[in-house]
DNA sequence: CCGCTTGGCTAACTCTCTTAGCCTTACGCT
DNA sequence: AGCGTAAGGCTAAGAGAGTTAGCCAAGCGG
């Protein structure tokens, strides 16, 4: 009986391209195990439990989509950089629905938990577009917020098929760009 | 053995203040069973499974989600409007989590499921506020997408417990509002 | 070649959702 | 008042999820 030679990276890998298949919710350890060839209980010598899994995976969404993000932005800046970076978390969603559902719904433990660390340098990116506008420092936090509110809502409701006439989707994407760019550049940088 | 006497309405809406409390997670058909005052199995006269359960419990966090908006904008137009709603839908997270997050992540069966009934009666109000505004009609639909993602995306992050110095989200909310509302102003109304 | 760590396995327990089938309460109707 | 029936409880039972315990073999270091 040759052994598999599983590591946890390779099973969180897994767990997470198989979330993006089936969908988050039909992740199950059963499943993953079958998956990498093993019987369920043998998932457990690479990961403590379900949930350590999902905030593994979780993390693998956020550093995903900061990694996208941040290759989609270079090169560009101002109103380029934020349409690029926006689309990039978009395409991200729709690609790995199933990685980026994992984020949705975790509380962080503490501020050194890994995930809470990846969801932060996710998001850096964003800080980067930012600079291409006139926001004043103290700004820049609520600024940040604004981005990620905008864009994680506008992919999340896309993803889970939550507008009603799913037409013109796209559309409705780069409007809410523009809108977004267009308020950056009007609002008073105090 | 005295009937408890209860009826679909009452299990639904005891599911729903039980989830508020618990967390949407943690609500099982056996806990609320308990809550109820009846064995598990007893719950099935009322509900047809888990997920019809959920569904209406989302249902409720989808109409009581617009009547706090709508009964907020009473009375008041245009930036006072947009920033009593988007109040309204963030208070009405923060005090109803369970209920809301029972809306994340349900594909509607179709146009007619009660829960995309309730989604889109929910979100209406939000096309009142867009009246204050110089919107061309053909823009409608993609304004009120913008403005369901960026204050539900707002308000699921901060319930969720995401932004991560939790300080100071008073003042980003705000400063997202103000965004909101420079953007729609200032864009060119085609 | 020996021994220890690593990574599999089976068995077993708990908890969750769900179905089937029974029984009694409570109400409507004569 | 008394009967019939639907509604709303119950117990029993089963499938499937997560998890733990304990065993055993593969494969590497000395």
């Amino acid at each position: 009986m040759p052994r598999v030679g599983l590591d946890t990276d390779t099973v969180v890998a897994a767990g997470a391209d198989l979330a993006d298949e089936i969908g988050f919710a039909h992740l199950t350890m059963a499943r993953l195990a079958e998956r990498v060839g093993v019987r369920t209980p043998s998932l457990y010598k690479h990961v403590a439990s379900q949930d350590d899994l999902v905030r593994r995976i979780a993390a693998l969404g956020m550093s995903g989509a900061g990694d996208a993000i941040g290759s989609a932005i270079q090169g560009r800046s101002g109103r380029d950089a934020l349409s690029a970076a926006a689309r990039a978390l978009r395409d991200f969603v729709l690609a790995h629905p199933g990685r980026y559902a994992a984020t949705i719904g975790l509380e962080p433990t503490g501020p050194d938990d890994p995930l809470a660390v990846a969801a932060v340098k996710g998001m850096e990116p964003f800080t980067a577009v930012l600079r291409g506008y006139d926001i004043a420092p103290d700004d820049m936090t609520h600024a940040l917020r604004a981005l990620r509110s905008a864009f994680h809502g506008f992919a999340t409701i896309e993803s889970a098929g939550g507008f009603q006439w799913s037409t013109g989707t796209d559309e409705s994407f780069e409007w809410l760009v523009d809108l977004i760019d267009t308020g950056l550049r009007a609002k008073p940088a105090g």
